[in-house]
DNA sequence: TAAACAATTAAACAATCGTTTAATTGTTCT
DNA sequence: AGAACAATTAAACGATTGTTTAATTGTTTA
């Protein structure tokens, strides 16, 4: 009754390893680490990045998003549903269009934060 | 001699676009956001995001991490030598053992803290 | 209601990716 | 040198993904 979790028996026991209690603890926390990476995952694709990029910063319809991107709208609109769908842009339908926006939420402001603090850019407004 | 770079001539003209001609100037800069997007990519999985995790807070030989995982050697270092490759973690040989950890970098530094910012996690040590 | 425009959906294809198994390289101890 | 251990490499398989083409849905105007 010594050890109730023997969670760090590793296989080897080498150096003085700290906090590996925790860490091997926060480690099991997989679906939390699966949210964080289906994030990344939305945005590991130059051409998702790059709306995201642009709906950071304005509100566009599938039209003009996808000249800004050269590319044909049924790519850009399947990207777009993927992003909306994880919630990380919103849409508004007016008339004919339908405008997409980065969404307001902790997620997209650290990731915007995240891009622009990496590749140096002051974003405008 | 009026517009030099006209480089906001989208299909539809609609609102007051803001600052629409600085988006599309960095939405230019492809080889950055390409470098962003590898390095997402190189965490959008959930194996590696947490074996990058582990050696953000833990020198650990790669029977360690294995055993973290609950993974294959085989499979844990040919993850290693994706995150190595993009100096996201560090290796040191010591006998028969070889120590990886996080390479201390801007880069590390910000992917490390939205980890923990999104997962909430009170970072041990 | 018919035509034109905006956007989405669906099927199909090539390309990429993560894991497994087996073989190989590097290091230490006897 | 040989045995044992640690780590890497390579080939192969199954699964996922991004784009294209074509067809469809939704909205407005003539």
């Amino acid at each position: 009754m010594g050890k109730e979790i023997d969670s760090h028996s590793l296989p080897h026991q080498h150096h003085e390893d700290g906090c590996l209690e925790e860490i091997q603890h926060e480690i099991g926390r997989i679906e939390d680490f699966q949210t964080v990476a289906d994030t990344f995952k939305l945005l590991d694709d130059n051409t998702r990045l790059r709306i995201f990029f642009i709906l950071c910063h304005a509100e566009e319809c599938v039209i003009n998003i996808a000249a800004m991107m050269d590319m044909s709208t049924p790519a850009v609109s399947h990207h777009l549903k993927l992003l909306k769908n994880a919630n990380l842009i919103s849409s508004r339908r007016e008339g004919k269009e339908v405008y997409y926006k980065a969404s307001d939420s902790p997620v997209t402001r650290n990731l915007h934060h995240y891009i622009e603090n990496i590749m140096d850019i002051v974003c405008p407004k």
